[in-house]
DNA sequence: CTTTAAACAGTGTAATTACACCTATTATAG
DNA sequence: CTATAATAGGTGTAATTACACTGTTTAAAG
């Protein structure tokens, strides 16, 4: 009898789509407080990355970033092109090993306190005790689905 | 003292690093589900905002899904393309009205059961309550935050 | 040792995302 | 009524994302 009875009940119910629209929300806002710096939020969770597991391989930076491999390789060149990241070869004939140079080292280092300011504000807008229950919600996600 | 002492200690924090990587995650576990639809869970969203609002315009589009006007009018092209969505001239003249064609709601409908097994399975793997409290805090994130 | 399988990485193609910049239409100020 | 603002939308460029496919190197099977 209604108009419009079986079409669109599926957003509701859908967490993808929740995460499709927050991701696009917060990145936009971060990546404005990085603009002075130079790189997107995307680059500094990357340059991030590698800085923590310095000499790591493609794929094991990929899976660490829940990335599929191909697009880190894509991801990586504009870092590489500024000269923030440098791949050698890996121990393995095949694989390739992902370092930070220095002027790498030290724009991340100045990112970092714009990231701060980013996820302080966000912390302002949303509440500190809603963004912990929030990350601890996501860690436990990351934590259990598999790659 | 530390061998690595400031370098990266920003992630362990990072909302937006956890939400992109949530967001990577479910994206390709819902595009699994949807393959053989031949839309993508990025299409499926956008054909069930546009189900629901019938007669929208590109903006209007655009900020209910926390979308950049621009991304969407790049994201309709290929659903234009195989004929789901028409835009027509809108009430006033400069904007644009959206509108599912009868395929289009046709290939939503024959998507939302494929969405509904990707949800499915996500809830399965998660757990019931770990996934309603993520869509209740994802859902006060979007509430909360200005576009 | 040779063959086969597995692991690692790059390229072609296409969708997704958004900023800077542009045009066109409508609304507002004078 | 005209000049200016604001609103709506598109394009150029570039980064982000991932699948299909390819090549190369190492490991495993025989």
């Amino acid at each position: 009898m209604t108009k419009q009875p079986i079409l669109a009940n599926a957003l509701p119910d859908c967490t993808c789509y929740r995460l499709r629209q927050a991701a696009r929300l917060l990145s936009r806002s971060y990546d404005g407080f990085l603009i002075s710096c130079g790189i997107s939020i995307g680059q500094f969770g990357l340059l991030a990355t590698i800085a923590g597991m310095e000499a790591a391989s493609i794929s094991t930076i990929a899976d660490t970033m829940k990335m599929d491999r191909t697009t880190l390789t894509r991801n990586l060149t504009p870092l590489q092109r500024i000269g923030y990241v440098v791949t050698e070869p890996g121990s393995d004939g095949r694989s390739r090993s992902l370092r930070l140079t220095a002027s790498g080292k030290k724009a991340f280092t100045a990112a970092m306190s714009k990231w701060r300011a980013a996820q302080i504000d966000f912390e302002k807008q949303l509440g500190t005790s809603r963004v912990k229950q929030l990350n601890a919600d996501l860690d436990g996600l990351l934590k259990k689905l598999p790659n």
